[in-house]
Order: structure tokens, then C-alpha cells, then sequence
DNA sequence: CGCAACAAAAATGTATCCAATTATTGGCCC
DNA sequence: GGGCCAATAATTGGATACATTTTTGTTGCG
């Protein structure tokens, strides 16, 4: 419970970024903000100001902040940066060895995947399972890695609206079932101990999903688009659940009296 | 002229952390801070949270902000990292390639490099030259990749005291002539267009950096170990000049009557 | 003599107020 | 009629005052 304001705002406003309700290009006003939120001016604009380091929106002395807009260019070169990352996570990974218990570990979790995809179809009430499955399995594979700055460096990948880690393509069995089997076969070459042929798959893995998502967004099949997204059309995509822009601090509520 | 206070206070700390006059470990203290750099509490807090996201310092909730220390594996780490950045930055710079011209000015200035390693044993004074020749071609591959994410990651791992790319290790002759035949090599690597090859080198190129850092650390040739140093001891290593913690704004001149 | 609890002091977090910079609108001149 | 300059309004940045939390030191009791 010892959780301050800031970080509460922080969090809040990063939501909303993410979850494109407040949109690309919008301009953030400190006043008009920090009266929604419930909040003074100070937690707000320190949360900005972390939302501006996170790269989530764009800063100018003296003009305010405003919600960056990403082209499809950077969520490209996005995708081609944290494919080299993880390429590298999963190499080193592979020559450190994993204990046995942990690979069936993970192996399990992917046959989690496996049941989902066994379908003739894709079902949309599998979107979220399967999207869990895939933030843990990238996430302990990074974890597993043991470097802080390649796993601090993936996350701000995913500091992106609609292109994060949490965000799926539900659409072709095929290129699912394709991208699951890319999971299967980096943890055997890291169980075999194949640092090269893990970093190869791990690579081509994360590259070859940033180029769907990019070839979907430009052919329109993506709902929406990216970062324009409203809330509520997740049978196709998945990001989680969205929020109103409610108040943080509802009120000042009791003012303890210590006995 | 339109810099903010906040900017001077984030660059006049993030000087004295990087050159190891605020010690890692450390505790800033917000009003002995603000008091000595002349200014309030809210730029310096502002100052403070930005270094927090930079990675330079460390923040717990309520206990206020400490220099972040590094531990010769969180070094180690980074120089993973911008390894297979700086890699996929050259190995994309070779596949884009680059203008004859372009590629003619970077050897101008690894031919600069050249000149200042041809004596037989190296120079002090010719550290700074080759230091900032260092960083002009680094980020010049870094620029001309285009990859903004690739450009950002590689400068935050270099936010580390001591372990910048304005770190130079002026030790050993032979090191520096075979580090810098690596710069010739990228740049023929690219130059025919040959990603595998420069990514190839380049990853060397870093990761060996890295190892022969940690490896002097270790045997206590620096003279006073990542992190502890004082300044003024750049006959071997050069991390540019230092300056005192002085007053950000010495007062409130000219209270400006407009006509 | 040691541990625990309470109190005091200091530091962080929050809010409000003031100053400085920027943007917008209206008027004036070309 | 259009463009430029000036003035005003709005928004951001900085300072100070206040409340809350944490930490440390001291005292009392076991």
C-alpha cells in the first residue's frame, strides 16, 4: 500500500496511452489533466515527465507534452531492434544451460499453446490464453538471460501503442501455428545447448512478427490500426482490458487518528 | 537560450555522476541538493526522476533517489548488449549501404586515428583526439542505421560512470592498433555491402572492449576502478573534464522592467 | 545489559501561488 | 485584402509552504 501518487498516475496514463484511448498527437494539458485525475499538477507532471523517458510521449521546453505518434517505420525498427535482443537473450540462455526442471517448465506452457492451436480454426476465446503463454515464455526466456539491460531494452520495445508484447494477431491458423513452432524449437536448441541455432530462431521469430504486424496494418486488416485503435474490438487483437479516465484519488479519505 | 532549469539541473548532475564526482551509492538529499545548486526542490525533483529513468540513479518510494552502482557484471552486460546493437546497426548500414562520399569522410577520420597510433608507443596527449574520433565514427554507423531504437539503447548503455564511449583505455599499443584495424574492417565490411561481415566484426569489435575493461578493472590497472574514480587522473583513461558543483543559477539577476 | 517502543527530527510527497514563456487574436500598416 | 506586429490570454515552469512517512535516537522496562 505504499504506493504514491505519482507512480499511480504513471501507471493510469500509461494505460490509456497504450490502450489508445487517449490518442497519438494529443496534446496533454497539466490543468485539465490533473482535475480528471483527481491529482495536484506535482504527481501529474512527474508522471509525465516519466512517460516522456519511456519514450510514451514527446516533450518540448515551455510547450507541454504530447502523445507521441509512432509511424509504421518505428514500430518496424522496433521490432528489427528487440529481434536482435532476444536473439541474444536466448543465445546466452542456451550457453549457460537451463536446468531440466525448468525447460518442462516452459515445455508445459507450450503445450498450453498446443491445445489452443489444435483447433481447425482460431478460436477468438483463446486470444488471451494463448497471449498470456507468449508474454511468459518471452519474458522467462529474457529472465533466464540474466541481463538487466537486454530485458529493460525489450520492454521499452513494447512502449508502444497497439505493438506491444501483449498484442496478438489472431487471424491466420497457419502463420500461428508456424510462430508457435518457432517456440518449440528455440527451448530444444537451448536444451541442446545450440546457442547459434537459438539465436537464429529467436531472431527470425520476433522479425518476421513485425513484419506481419506491419504488412497487416498496411493491407487493412488490422481493425483498426495502429494506435488509433478505440477500445472493445479485441476478436481479432488483444491488448487487455481498457479503463475510463476515472480519478485516482477519489478523496482524501480518513485522516487516521493515531491512538 | 530557452533552456529550462530543469535541463541545466538534469545535465549539470548527470556530469557529476558520469565523472564520478557524486559517488555511487550515494544519497541525494533534495534540499542540501537544491540548496547547493541554487535552485528549488521541483526542477531538481524533476532532474532527479529523468537521471531515476536514465538508469543513472536508483529510486525506492519514500526513501528517496541513491547513485546507482554497477558491478563489473552490470558492465560487463551493457557491453553485450551494444554489441549486437552496434552489429545489427552496421550489419544494416552494409545492407542499405552507403553514399562513396559518405564513406570517404568516415575514412578520413579513421586515417586521423591512424596518424595518432603510428608512433611506437602511445602518446597521453593524443588520447582526447582519438577519443572524440571514437565516438564520431560509432555514431556515425549508429546514424546511419536509421534505427532510432537501436541509437537510444546503445546511449543508455553507455549512461554507466566510467564506461561510456567516451572511455578509452590508453594502455596497451598493440590493443589500441588492433581495435582500431577493427574500425577499418567495419568500414570495408560495409563498404562492400557485406552485412554478415561487419555485424561480424562489430560485435567483436564491442564485446572484446567490454572484456578488456572488466579484465583491467580486475587487475587494478585502472587507476582507481569503475565508479571510485576522482577526477583528474586522465593520462590513461580520459572521460572528458570535470567540474566543480557549482550553482546552476547564481541569483535572480535582472528583474527585468519591461518599457 | 539488551531489546523494544515511543518520540522527535528530517526528508519525501503534495498543493497552492507566482513568474516567465508561448500562442492566439485583433488591429494597424502597407 | 493580406501580412506583420503588438497585446493579451493561457499554459508551463519554478518556488514555497504544509502534511505524511520514515528513520534514528533515547529512554524505560525486562
Amino acid at each position: 500500500m505504499a504506493i504514491t501518487s505519482t507512480e499511480e498516475v504513471t501507471d493510469v496514463l500509461r494505460e490509456h496511452i497504450m490502450s489508445g484511448h487517449i490518442r497519438p498527437g494529443q496534446k496533454l494539458q497539466q490543468i485539465p489533466l490533473s482535475e480528471a485525475l483527481g491529482v495536484s499538477r506535482t504527481p501529474l507532471r512527474t508522471a509525465l515527465a516519466n512517460l516522456a523517458n519511456e519514450g510514451l510521449l514527446q516533450y518540448e521546453s515551455n510547450r507541454g507534452y504530447t502523445v507521441r505518434e509512432f509511424s509504421l517505420e518505428d514500430v518496424s525498427a522496433a521490432y528489427v531492434a528487440r529481434s536482435v535482443l532476444e536473439g541474444q537473450a536466448a543465445a546466452i540462455t542456451a550457453r549457460t544451460g537451463l536446468p531440466a526442471q525448468r525447460i518442462e517448465t516452459l515445455e508445459s506452457w507450450l503445450e498450453t499453446g498446443d491445445r489452443l492451436l489444435a483447433k481447425a480454426s482460431l478460436d477468438p476465446r483463446d486470444i488471451d490464453p494463448y497471449r498470456d503463454m507468449n508474454v511468459r515464455f518471452h519474458d522467462a526466456l529474457l529472465d533466464a538471460a540474466a541481463n538487466r539491460w537486454i530485458s529493460d531494452f525489450v520492454r521499452q520495445t513494447q512502449n508502444i501503442p497497439f505493438a506491444s508484447n501483449r498484442l496478438i494477431i489472431w487471424l491466420d491458423h497457419d502463420i500461428m501455428v508456424r510462430s508457435h513452432d518457432d517456440h518449440h524449437r528455440v527451448l530444444r536448441a537451448i536444451a541442446a545447448r545450440d546457442a547459434t541455432r537459438a539465436e537464429a530462431i529467436m531472431r527470425e521469430h520476433v522479425q518476421f512478427a513485425g513484419e506481419y504486424l506491419c504488412e497487416c496494418v498496411k493491407r487493412g486488416d488490422l481493425p483498426a490500426g495502429i494506435g488509433h485503435s478505440p477500445a472493445g474490438s479485441d476478436t481479432i487483437v488483444s491488448a487487455g482490458e481498457t479503463s475510463a479516465l476515472t480519478r485516482v484519488r477519489a478523496e482524501k479519505q480518513k485522516p487516521r487518528e493515531q491512538a
